[in-house]
DNA sequence: TGTACATCAGTGAACGCGCGTTCACTGATGTAC
DNA sequence: TGTACATCAGTGAACGCGCGTTCACTGATGTAC
């Protein structure tokens, strides 16, 4: 039984994934994530509560994966022995890529945890959470090139902000290189201003 | 005629804000904004051929609103005689105010015209306004304390780009002065990076 | 300025669809012997 | 391993509400004389 229910719970969350990219979360119906998924409403009601509680676990199960994910391309570049601010920056990005569709769910996903501080708790967790991951590789490797990170919570956090303001500026322009380029610029302007020499 | 009709459009625009803050624009129906707005229905249809149009007249007007804020805080800014980097930066911040309602709306609406190549473009399009607003006073005044500004167009992306990402952090954690200081200093730090001596 | 008329903005009732929610059911999955 | 039974996951039909959309109307606003 509950290996036949967990099989149904992870394709309405692929589903819940693709649906509410498509048609936007507030637009998506029950109705239409359980078509996508093969199964008829009662097998929702089944599982979940409302379209919020399969939103948030939909939310919480896919940023875990991209957060070891994060992890797991900062131990390669490590390991492979990346040693100038550029490449690390450049190999950060390509772990983390921008999603068109994940974008569109993590914004709509931000601006509904804003109307609920439980929610609010979790999206600040899940991004301490990323800037604790990041943090120690970047570290470590401006500490190999003879820098020293003074405020290294500042640097997860203004990493952050970074990634998420950028990240639009891509989708927004997708085809254009320019902005890519000055995504990847300013990444390796605020690591230097946030590390000094010695 | 044109008077009554204006004034109805302004007051579905006034409603459409609150009530698309509120709900989200996709949870959002057109019998609430009318409620709102002190309407029935049918004027609705009167005035707008869909919620989506709505949404974007809406979104038009205010960050059409917002821009010039923005050039009027700078403008009184300049005339202050301002001549350090942090004031200048702390000014810009209080006249673009970190805004719950409309970062809400904004976020949604960046997710909604990731769909549509014709929004794409007026977002892109704003984002460049305001960067050409904001930049010609920075740049006047870091050239005041002996700076140049090598590359004006990046500037103005990455300060766009850091005062999208750091906004959502300060609403997420509204009490924490921590995230709000840190804030001024990843866009001092913009600042500085994006400027040479000379 | 006043009156008579034309126009058009907003009203409110009506229609019907889509979808949320419930629930008696069926048949698949697991358990006991 | 096989059978008989219990449980429970998912089905699908039914109900009804909320809301989008339309449209004949009314009365407010503007125009002409």
């Amino acid at each position: 039984m509950t290996k036949r229910r967990g099989q149904t719970r992870q394709r309405l969350l692929d589903a819940a994934l693709v649906v509410f990219a498509a048609e936007g979360f507030g637009r998506s119906t029950i109705e239409q994530v359980c078509d996508r998924a093969g199964y008829t409403r009662g097998a929702f009601y089944s599982n979940f509560a409302s379209l919020e509680e399969l939103f948030l676990a939909m939310w919480e199960r896919h940023s875990r994966r991209m957060l070891a994910e994060v992890e797991a391309a900062l131990d390669a570049a490590r390991t492979a022995g990346v040693d100038d601010v550029r490449t690390a920056v450049e190999r950060l990005l390509d772990a983390v890529p921008v999603d068109d569709d994940w974008y569109r769910v993590t914004a709509e996903f931000s601006a509904h945890a804003l109307r609920n501080p439980a929610l609010r708790r979790v999206v600040v967790a899940r991004e301490e959470a990323i800037a604790a991951a990041i943090v120690p590789g970047i570290e470590a490797l401006l500490n190999r090139i003879g820098r020293r990170v003074p405020d290294p919570v500042a640097l997860g956090q203004a990493l952050v902000a970074v990634h998420d303001g950028t990240a639009v500026q891509c989708l927004m322009e997708p085809g254009d290189p320019v902005v890519q380029r000055r995504r990847v610029d300013l990444f390796e302007q605020v690591v230097l201003a946030y590390s000094v020499e010695g």
